[in-house]
DNA sequence: AAGTGGTCTAGACCACCGC
DNA sequence: CGGTGGTCTAGACCACTTC
């Protein structure tokens, strides 16, 4: 057997542990995808094509690939070929993601107002959530996203320019902020802070809504590669939205 | 070779598809679990017994386990052997779980205040939230849960009795409604709702809080075998409360 | 020393797809 | 038909824990 990049488990060196083999390739491909070597429905290698490449077996190939699936980083079919996934509708769990296409599966109609797409200085809160220096300059864009002509969300976005120096060329009109990112800036963590609000009177004016009744407002943060890429605070009125999920103990998460 | 409770995947009769062996594996395993046959804790047999339980190889069974690890369900230590894992902190999603460890591991004082447990009819929302019948007899049980002395939640729940027979007898003083259903009714689906709402002036007295502040209202329903178990409104003053939660992509939440 | 899980191999058979 | 992934086997070596 002939080891090529991967150093044998077997060997007789008195090396560090060194990573098993299966996740080694895990890694290989992880990284490929992740700096977008390999890009959304690109075609991987075929197992065989693996095996040769790392010197390893079959089996050991295939446990990469089939964990790699299960992470949902890329997609298999029998007979056909293995494929780099589309980029995930956000993480797995608050399934906020794409209210776009959320609001067009429930046959509505979607809307989106840009209120203002900028360059601004980052203010103590986006500096410190974007790992940014207090004034330095962030990307900013305010929308109010319409169901059927009514607000359902205002977005508050700051954007790094450093992760993302296109954002400010896009027509917001046309993608959502939230889109380009996820398609051009694939993150690799994110955290989700969810609370209860009252809207501000110029919050509740851009929500058309009664500033004494209450707002979800959602915080998220995003980072790639341990950078952080975005900071975004979406504000629901709470009458006209909620949150919600449905889980399975077999494994996979429902969405509802 | 033989197989004993699985059919071959290489007999040459024409069967069925018939179930993955190592599929057929963590069905029962995960049935044994699902059931109370195998409580948490307990020991699992060995990878060489159940190779020889089931006729099957080692690497078929080896796989099973590894993929009941990932689900959460057992815990395996090598040289030692494999165990079931305790009980998940609800699901996966909305960490909301065990409040009251949650408050003591910040180092805080941890109390819950019994408003009221007992046996009603259950109202229209209620009977169609578990599947009763309008006016069935359903156990209800109503606590505040503080921190340091200060109200973080109201919580408002209803138990089938059909499910959990034994509900009532708890003293909730010690053992949080949570904490009893999770361990003795372990529930395999899970449905959380958010939402923002002002309290009424009953439930901003129960609180302490202004009752012009918004609350987060946290709704969750939980089933075993396809069954309603509970359902629980959970009211968190949104100035002392807030969900939060993080994800990497490499596989695994980290809460925070 | 005996038992456990963690990993790996070099084959194998199968169903499926596309040509 | 050849290529792909899906599964399975009967061995193996290792590090580890427990006795």
């Amino acid at each position: 057997m002939s080891v090529a990049t991967a150093s044998s488990a077997k060997a007789a060196q008195p090396e560090p542990p060194a990573l098993a083999l299966y996740q080694q390739v895990k890694d290989h491909i992880a990284r490929k995808i992740q700096d977008g070597s390999w890009k959304a429905g690109d075609r991987l290698p075929s197992e065989n094509e693996l095996v040769l490449q790392f010197g390893i077996s079959r089996m050991t190939v295939n446990r990469a690939l089939r964990e790699l699936v299960e992470q949902g980083r890329i997609v298999r079919v029998a007979g056909v070929g293995s494929f780099v996934a589309e980029a995930k509708p956000q993480s797995t769990l608050l399934q906020i993601a794409h209210l776009a296409s959320e609001i067009r599966q429930r046959g509505h109609d979607y809307a989106c107002r840009v209120l203002g797409v900028g360059r601004v200085a980052a203010p103590m809160d986006v500096a410190a959530a974007l790992d940014l220096r207090l004034g330095e300059s962030v990307f900013h864009a305010m929308c109010v996203h319409l169901e059927n002509g009514v607000p359902v969300q205002l977005e508050d976005r700051y954007v790094s320019p450093r992760m993302a120096p296109g954002f400010l060329q896009q027509d917001f009109t046309q993608v959502q902020p939230s889109e380009y990112l996820v398609r051009n800036v694939p993150f690799d963590q994110a955290e989700h802070v969810v609370d209860a609000v009252l809207p501000t009177a110029e919050q509740g004016r851009l929500l058309e809504m009664d500033a004494t009744q209450p707002c979800l407002l959602l915080t998220r943060r995003t980072w790639s590669q341990g950078t952080p890429v975005t900071m975004v605070r979406c504000l629901h009125p709470a009458s006209r939205y909620r949150l919600g999920s449905r889980f399975r103990a077999d494994g996979n998460p429902v969405f509802g």
